[in-house]
DNA sequence: ACTTACTATTACGTTAACGTAAGCTCAAGT
DNA sequence: ACTTGAGCTTACGTTAACGTAATAGTAAGT
């Protein structure tokens, strides 16, 4: 059923715009763990999907430290449902950081309109728009 | 009028939760230009305006160099309006950066939402919910 | 006079997240 | 046989954003 396609460390550096270091340095702090055929690396797409949420993460402004607990968790979350209590707690505090976030870009958001607003009455007001009909 | 009420650097490190360092880091980086009485720094409220919107631009994850920008942004659209097409562009740019981040944090939060009801599931499962009236 | 509390400058140290260069392997094309 | 291309490892270099001394001035309290 699944023909389970493998991609290769440039696919996957073509695909996320990312360099070839990059993704050996994901590997080397034990983010992703590709296959090997001889020394070559080969890439399921589950490390696909995780380099995806790694990037996202980081876009973020998550540091690859915390990325590594959140990956650590959906394994976890996998497996056993053992700590889904401390899970579930972790999340929550997950959370509450990120609608902080948003919050912050929602602010700085409605400060740029504000900005754009003065700017285009500047611009209006200077290009005489309302006195030329 | 306005009594123009001036902070120490220990003030605004005890009111934004931040080391001393830190502040004259900023300093140092021409992020702010508080005053001087001999040596000692003094800050007004307008670094202090300045200090918060940094520290912002920090959580949403914007580099210094960014945050230098934008600030010098604020500045320009306060003095002149000549440059004001292009910084409406620029504002637009970063608009759909912000918007971007927005996005993703959304889909992390979407995300959570589902690995949370998941452990609520294995939990119930688990404790035997259903078993118990 | 002495200590305590802030503040300052100078300068080296640190961490994260890669960049970059050197040198090697191996399969494929010409 | 030779070169090109993709991949590998090892290892030192780099940048941002502060941390962390070490050392010193200075005003206020006792």
């Amino acid at each position: 059923m699944s023909e389970e396609r493998l991609f290769t460390i440039s696919d996957l550096a073509r695909d996320f715009d990312i360099t070839l270091r990059t993704i050996r340095f994901y590997e080397e702090q034990g983010l992703i763990e590709p296959q090997r055929e001889g020394r070559q690396r080969l890439f399921t797409h589950r490390d696909r999907a995780r380099l995806k949420l790694i990037l996202r993460g980081k876009r973020i402004g998550l540091a690859l430290s915390e990325i590594r607990e959140i990956l650590d968790l959906y394994e976890l979350a996998r497996d056993e449902a053992s700590q889904s209590l401390k899970l579930l707690q972790l999340l929550s505090d997950r959370k509450l950081q990120l609608e902080e976030q948003r919050q912050d870009i929602d602010a700085v958001l409605a400060e740029i309109d504000i900005l754009e607003s003065h700017c285009r009455q500047v611009i209006d007001t200077m290009t005489g728009k309302d006195a030329t009909p």
